[in-house]
DNA sequence: CGTCCACAGGAATGACGGGCGG
DNA sequence: CCGCCCGTCATTCCTGTGGACG
């Protein structure tokens, strides 16, 4: 029986079960599973740690919560809530008081037997506008190919879906700065100026943004007609990130498993900058998974603090993994071209290291124009840092500066054959 | 004080693999 | 099967630019 076990583990979790598998004597292992069989030794409830679960009670969130239910209330009596714009920062609870004024007046909808429908959408998640309108559209019952039509058929087919339907709906996009900036504002105008293309049902658009600035990128025609009521949401200071973290351990960690200490960590770790939620819970749960694993009674601030060392090093190496080969090539570049004495280069010179790399391969360089757009990419998942500085009379270029070693990068570059061969000549 | 370097980065366009309705 | 549209990656062509140098 174990020997079946064994093997099946061997190929789920290769090697790393391997070399723990060697150490193990059959005790060990036994008390192991038996751990994980009766488990429950620090979580109770892992659920209320994870990213998308919504809290019943959202500290410090009371007045926000109020005025979202006020905006949308209408619904009740049958008639449109105005279109709204919630800004705030990432982890300020957005998204958590959204969803659970939705999921609140959705149940009252259904009490009072009144018919309305609450559709939320992650702009981002979706990825691109016709995912985004697809996701709307099976939200309301309305089947849509996942690719085949137009951006603008697949409107009209929800438009006409709720006309025909007589729906009464709230469309929540999340991340809508996400659409905006890698699109333009069109559908939002469409989904906003459509009501007599929908009648009798009607709509409403509850966007979510994580910038502030968002709101100048619109045109004035969407503007007007997108935030008739705009909600702020403020940062949370320390001190109310640790009553939260608090809370959440409370609900998801059995009692005598966690210290007070630990948590005030979390918290301050993670909120340091702006007094971001997710990121702090996310914190806790990592944590709490490794005291779990390490079969520890009670996670620590050493839990802590290694979980925010697995959290940079899964970033970065998630991040490596699904690079696209010429953007791990540049990468490569990047760090070669900083390589002896200077910390940071030109895009000139990293280029010219690209092309050397890219026909070591025996690959077509990709133009200059091509590599700058791959470097900045490689900044905005702060794998390098690019900023734009000016030697005057020689010129103006991005200054690349490796944010991780090739360690790091050898690491997780460990499957690809063409990549491997030039890290090794990298290397020395 | 104007020039001019060494690029940045926007816009338009195209090739490509893929899925759809008819 | 065709014709259409999708998203992604890449190219080409382009205009823009801060400030040291002359």
């Amino acid at each position: 029986m174990y020997n079946s076990i064994l093997h099946w583990n061997n190929w789920s979790e290769g090697l790393a079960f391997l070399t723990i598998q060697e150490k193990t004597q059959n005790k060990d292992l036994e008390s192991i599973f038996s751990r994980a069989l009766n488990g429950r030794v620090l979580f109770k409830n892992h659920k209320a740690l994870q990213s998308d679960y919504v809290p019943d009670h959202l500290p410090f969130r009371a007045q926000q919560v109020t005025s979202i239910a006020e905006i949308l209330a209408p619904i009740l009596h049958n008639s449109r809530p105005s279109n709204l714009l919630i800004y705030g920062k990432t982890g300020t609870g957005k998204t958590a008081v959204t969803r659970h004024v939705m999921a609140k007046l959705n149940e009252t909808c259904i009490d009072k037997k009144v018919q309305a429908m609450f559709v939320y959408s992650n702009v981002r998640m979706a990825g691109t506008e016709y995912r985004t309108l697809g996701d709307l559209a099976s939200n309301i019952g309305l089947k849509i190919p996942f690719t085949g039509l137009a951006v603008s058929e697949v409107l009209f087919r929800i438009q006409n879906h709720i006309k025909t339907q007589g729906l009464k709906t709230v469309f929540v996009l999340d991340e809508i700065d996400y659409l905006v900036h890698s699109y333009s504002d069109d559908i939002l105008y469409d989904l906003t100026n459509s009501s007599d293309k929908i009648a009798p049902g009607f709509m409403s658009l509850i966007g979510i943004s994580n910038d502030l600035q968002f709101k100048e990128q619109l045109g004035a025609r969407v503007q007007s007609r997108l935030s008739e009521e705009e909600i702020v949401f403020p940062p949370y200071s320390a001190e109310e990130l640790r009553t939260i973290l608090n809370e959440r351990a409370a609900l998801a960690l059995n009692q005598s498993s966690y210290s007070g200490a630990a948590i005030n960590l979390c918290a301050a770790l993670s909120g340091s900058e702006h007094g971001d939620a997710r990121r702090a819970v996310d914190l806790l749960r990592i944590s709490g998974e490794i005291a779990e694993r390490e079969g520890s009674p009670e996670l620590t601030e050493k839990h802590v603090r290694m979980a925010l060392q697995k959290i940079d090093q899964d970033r970065v190496s998630e991040a490596l993994r699904t690079l696209p080969l010429h953007a791990k090539i540049a990468l490569l570049a990047s760090l070669n071209a900083c390589k002896n004495d200077s910390p940071n280069a030109s895009s000139g010179a990293v280029y010219e290291k690209y092309c050397e790399l890219a026909k070591e391969s025996g690959l077509e360089p990709l133009t200059t124009r091509r590599v700058s757009g791959l470097l900045t990419e490689l900044d905005t998942l702060g794998l390098i840092t690019a900023s734009i500085v000016n030697y005057g009379r020689y010129g103006r270029t991005k200054k690349i500066t490796p944010q991780i070693t090739i360690l790091i990068a050898e690491k997780s570059f460990d499957s690809d054959d063409t990549i491997k061969h030039l890290l090794a000549k990298t290397k020395n």
